[in-house]
RNA sequence: GGCGCCGUCGCCAAGCGGUAAGGCAGAGGUCUGCAAAACCUUCAUCCCCGGUUCGAUUCCGGGCGGCGCCUCCA
């Protein structure tokens, strides 16, 4: 498949490595607050692109996703609330899997944690090959990465680092660097601050040598093929991942990198820092689903700006619903033979829809596919009925969508929660259907009304009456 | 000051040299006890100005407007 390198800013064809498992690092959350949902895009868009590699181009994964539980943010936020960095961090953690389980994320074959005991060790162990290597120097019980040393630093981020000029907001640490440039790979011990001892002295350590170490560590010696993140991890997390990676083992580090546009909110970015955000909970108590959120969240291409609004949420719970709502219709086709044509249309339509995520994960083209192969099926079906052999292979084309999209099961999923036992519901669609054999559409109606206001659509067909979630 | 992205129908959004996919909303119709759902019809010349080309929304230049990075950030 076509992706976006962000190393050359070509879209390049993607095979891994070894031609059959990819081997993909993407950096997580930093835990220390909940996710709001500008992070979910970036995570959504990044299961879309290892759904696209496993499903559809049937490639194995060993896919890691770290989770960020050492950093000023962290350790405040956890002596704030008088808990351990340890407790704090995994309140969140669970938080965010809870999250990722309601947007229909896959789960990753590793999720490694900054302070396992392992990782630190592996950190340690690179910072030590830095400096054998002679890209290191300590200041005041800290280890600092010398950026001179590497002339290829500032590669990804293409920077001209010589040229920083008037109005750029230039680092001003109140550590001892030799360099504005230079950043710090191990931090000495501050009071009051949890601490660890593997060989670097005292400390902790600083956030760009996690996801480098663990990486290595995880995925087995450089380069591996893909590493992802949010854009704004380009500079300066990335490339200094680069460096520490590189500098260490002499090696490439990533061949493929990948990177997810900003969610932003009216006229600006969603961040933490910024204030201006909404989780998935507050997405969820202003009454929206959140398949529907991700049906949003994957409706833009991932390398363009999406501002987000309830508006165009309201937009994608409507068209998430008519896609349902088409499989449903699926379910009752029972007339007659197989129709050829049927057949050679959803062929296509699966040629179509691959192709176009193979291009760059052109998720919106494809859901043009998906609603063009929707619109004449549901017209094959009022022209002259559809067989079930016909809507099976109808049904399969879906599933394979959905597959990279994972976005139809999980409305499913939630449709098939309702608010209240089903049975009550199939309860009072029968005394409806009763009511109306009987001609008493008074009665009818009232039972339909109930149902709405307790969140149940009925809709009524030639095979029965079907209910859906509002 | 440097680097970069974006500007397509009321809203959202693909396309990116050969004459504008799709979704949502709207209008008219078919169907329907009601309501939905569904279908049919209808609804754009692509921010502006130049240039290149037989031909540009698509390439180049210049404007205007929006956003990002150069600091923690998905």
């Amino acid at each position: 498949m076509r992706l976006f390198n962000t190393l050359t800013r070509t879209e390049e064809d993607f095979v891994p490595a070894d031609g059959k498992t990819v081997r993909m690092y993407t950096c997580g959350l930093t835990v220390y607050a909940r996710g709001h949902i500008g992070n979910f895009r970036t995570f959504i868009s990044l299961d879309v692109l290892r759904r696209a590699l496993r499903h559809q181009e049937g490639y194995g994964m060993r896919h890691v996703m770290n989770f960020t539980d050492v950093d000023d943010k962290t350790i405040n936020a956890s002596q704030q609330a008088g808990v351990s960095l340890r407790e704090y961090t995994d309140r969140y953690i669970q938080a965010f899997r809870e999250d990722c389980a309601a947007l229909g994320l896959e789960s990753v074959e590793e999720n490694p944690r900054a302070t396992d005991e392992a990782n630190l060790k592996a950190m340690v162990d690179m910072i030590g090959q830095l400096t054998a290597r002679g890209h290191t120097y300590e200041s005041d019980g800290s280890t600092y990465f010398r950026i001179a040393t590497l002339p290829e630093y500032g590669k990804l981020a293409r920077l001209d680092h010589e040229g920083i000029q008037a109005g750029a907001r230039v680092d001003s640490d109140e550590y001892d660097k030799e360099d504005a440039r230079d950043f710090v790979l191990w931090k000495a011990t501050k009071e009051g601050e949890p601490t660890w001892d593997y060989g670097c002295g005292p400390g902790r350590p600083g956030w760009h040598i996690e996801c480098s170490a663990m990486a290595l560590r995880l995925l087995g010696d450089g380069p591996i093929d893909i590493h992802g993140g949010g854009i704004d991890l380009i500079f300066p997390h990335h490339e200094n991942e680069i460096a520490q990676a590189e500098g260490a083992t002499g090696r490439q580090f990533s061949r493929f990198w990948v990177h997810v546009e900003f969610l932003k909110l009216a006229h600006e970015k969603m961040s933490k820092s910024l204030g201006n955000v909404y989780s998935l909970q507050d997405i969820i108590d202003r009454g929206f689903r959140p398949s529907s959120l991700r049906f949003l969240l994957i409706s833009v291409h991932y390398r363009k700006q999406l501002t987000f609004s309830f508006d165009i949420l309201a937009q994608a719970d409507a068209a998430l619903t008519r896609l349902t709502d088409f499989l449903a219709r699926l379910e009752r086709a029972t007339e007659g033979e197989a129709h050829p044509a049927i057949a050679e249309r959803v062929a296509a339509a699966r040629a179509e829809f691959r192709a176009m995520i193979a291009s760059d994960l052109n998720v919106p083209g494809g859901l043009g596919v998906m609603f063009e192969l929707l619109r004449e099926m549901n017209a094959a079906i009022d022209a002259k009925g559809m067989s079930a052999d016909d809507a099976a292979l109808i049904r399969d084309a879906f599933e394979e969508f959905d597959r990279v999209l994972g976005v139809i099961a999980l409305r499913r999923a939630e449709d098939s929660a309702p608010p209240f036992p089903a049975d009550e519901i199939d309860a009072l669609i029968e005394e409806r259907r009763l009511a109306r054999r009987n001609r008493r559409f008074a009665r009818a109606d009232e039972i339909r009304k109930d149902l709405e206001a307790r969140g149940i659509l009925l809709e009524d067909s030639a095979t029965g009456t079907r209910w859906k979630r509002k």
